[in-house]
DNA sequence: ATTACTGCAAAGGATTTGCATGTGA
DNA sequence: TCACATGCAAATCCTTTGCAGTAAT
């Protein structure tokens, strides 16, 4: 399932809910990072096409898009940030000295998905996981 | 290595900083805490015994200890948890649906942590984590 | 005697909320 | 039409900061 900008609308509205201007430039400014995007850079985007809208849409719209899970989000040091939801599922490795951000695939999660639900019986929800750490640089630098 | 409260004190002590009833105090509340345990469950134990203290302080001196490395914190939906560092590591599994903790051993994250470490370099700090998911009894009602 | 630490109060920043207005279905 | 969405402004919540006074070593 890769979310477009169209498939998303359908989806808002098969659910019930409106699709409206505010929502599909927010969905465009989301789908124009090709990686995770900020709440601000977000919000510039979508000011630069549109003036008029208002951070608390922003902030409402990205609940809501969430939610329908269109849209998934990670926390990187205490801010969130935003993707476009199913497109091949990865992660961050994020190097808390330097603040590169590295992708990682989905699949090193398999076994410890399948294996929580197994032994646990939980159903764990790893979407869009932040790992911090240290980059190899920093790494190499730091001894 | 089991931090109890005096190994705390002899730690901060040999770092060169201060050991003052307001720290021994702190950690106290987070060594009363058998789990994980939050802001304000610190601070309201702190300010049973010690009217006085103030939450800059505790902000400051949670800060403090994790930076030494005494006390791990981890995220739970977006309000920091404490726990005394050094036990054995483990983490945690949070149900979105009831809020349910169940504590997972670290051991799950021995492969990933070598396996990142060798493949991308990345020295990964997953200290005290937190996934979030469904557990058993709310994964079952949802269907 | 130093200088790290604390308390206080104020500032800062991010997010939420109430309510009137607007608009998609 | 009418419930859902938005804009606006104020409120709220969490956390940080500056500074003067206090206390650990």
């Amino acid at each position: 399932m890769s979310h477009d900008r169209l498939e998303c609308a359908a989806q808002i509205r098969e659910r019930g809910f409106r699709v409206t201007p505010q929502r599909m430039l927010i969905l465009d400014a989301i789908c124009e990072g090709k990686e995770h995007t900020t709440f601000d850079e977000i919000y510039d985007r979508v000011q630069a096409k549109a003036p008029g809208i208002n951070q608390a849409t922003l902030y409402r719209t990205l609940d809501f898009l969430c939610e329908l899970h269109l849209v998934v989000s990670a926390e990187i040091d205490g801010r969130a940030v935003y993707e476009i939801a199913g497109e091949t599922p990865h992660h961050h490795l994020v190097c808390h000295a330097c603040g590169a951000i590295q992708e990682l695939p989905d699949f090193h999660f398999h076994e410890l998905r399948s294996h929580l639900l197994r032994e646990h019986g939980f159903k764990a929800d790893i979407s869009h996981l932040a790992l911090t750490g240290l980059c190899p640089q920093c790494a190499e630098s730091e001894r």
